[in-house]
DNA sequence: ATGACTGCAAAATATTTGCATATTC
DNA sequence: GAATATGCAAATATTTTGCAGTCAT
C-alpha cells in the first residue's frame, strides 16, 4: 500500500501530532509492515529512506505516536514492545514456532483452548487497564 | 494461609518438581502472595526466610515452576514478569493509578471498554499463544 | 559418583535520560 | 526567537549466561 506525503501529513495533524520528515517515514512504515513490528524492525526499515535516524528517535516518536492515539503497544512478549497500526479493537494470535503475530477477531472465551480458525490455540491471555472504584492513588490525586 | 511443608513437598512432586528448601520456600511466596508478584518481590520475601537466596535461584525456580504448569507468568507490563500461583483461566485488570493488578472472570467482549465490576476500564488486551496451521517453522520441526 | 540445584559475577538486551544541535512554527 | 524534535552517548533495569561449588539420590 503506497500512501502519498500528503495523507501520511494529514494523518499527523488528524492526530494533533507535528510532522517532521522522521516522523512521516515511521507513519510510512508502520502503514506499510501491518505484521505489528517491533522497534528495531522499524528502525532498520526507516533506516534505509533516513540513514542518520537514531533508535531514540523512533522510541519518541513512536512513544508520541502511541499517546496520540495512532497507534496501540501489543504487550505479548516480555522482551520487546511492538505496534500495531490498526486501532480498532481486535486480539492477537502468537505462534509458538515462528514468532509471527496474526490479527484475530474473536472474544477471548476462556474455554477456547484448543482451536480457532484452525490454529492450534495453548493459551489465553488478557488484561484490561483502567481505574478502580477504590483506588487509594487515584483519590489521593484528585 | 498457611500451607504445611508436607503440602508444599506434595505440590511440588504432583507437578514433577523436584524439591528443595529454596523452591519450597518460594512456593510457599507464591501461595502467601497471591496479588501476582514480581520476581523482586518474591525474592525479597524469601530472603527474609533464606538470607543467601539468590536473584539467580529465584528466576530459575519461576522459569521451571512455569514450564511445569504451577504458576502462569503475566505479560500485563513490559518491564518486569509477574507470576501467578493460580493457573485457572482468568483475566487482569491492571490499575492506571496504583498499579496494582485485580482478577478479574469475565470474558474480554471488545465492547466492554467503560465498566467492569465497578471499575473504569480504558483498555482491552488479549492475545493466545499456540501454533499457526500453516506454520513453516512448524513443519520443519516435524 | 552422577546429575541436578544454587549463587556469584559478568554479559546481554531493551529502553530511558541528559544534553547539545538542528529543525519547525 | 521560542518551542519542539533529533541523535549521540551514557545510564538503568531486567533477565540470561558461564561457571564453580553444593546438595541429593
Amino acid at each position: 500500500m503506497n500512501t502519498s506525503m500528503d495523507e501520511l501529513l494529514k494523518m499527523l495533524s488528524h492526530h494533533g501530532i507535528q510532522p517532521s520528515f522522521q516522523r512521516l517515514k515511521i507513519l510510512e512504515a508502520l502503514l506499510e509492515r501491518r505484521d505489528h513490528p517491533t522497534v528495531l524492525c522499524i528502525y532498520e526499515r526507516v533506516s534505509k529512506d533516513v540513514p542518520t535516524i537514531s533508535k531514540t528517535t523512533v522510541y519518541n516518536t513512536l512513544s508520541t505516536f502511541r499517546e496520540k492515539g495512532i497507534v496501540t503497544a501489543l504487550t505479548v512478549s516480555a522482551d520487546e514492545a511492538r505496534y500495531d497500526i490498526d486501532t480498532s479493537p481486535h486480539h492477537h494470535l502468537v505462534c509458538r514456532e515462528c514468532g509471527a503475530i496474526l490479527d484475530i477477531n474473536i472474544c477471548c472465551e476462556y474455554a477456547v483452548k484448543s482451536e480457532v480458525e484452525g490454529h492450534r490455540v495453548e493459551e489465553v491471555h488478557g488484561y484490561f487497564k483502567g481505574v478502580f472504584k477504590d483506588c487509594v492513588t487515584c483519590e489521593q490525586a484528585q
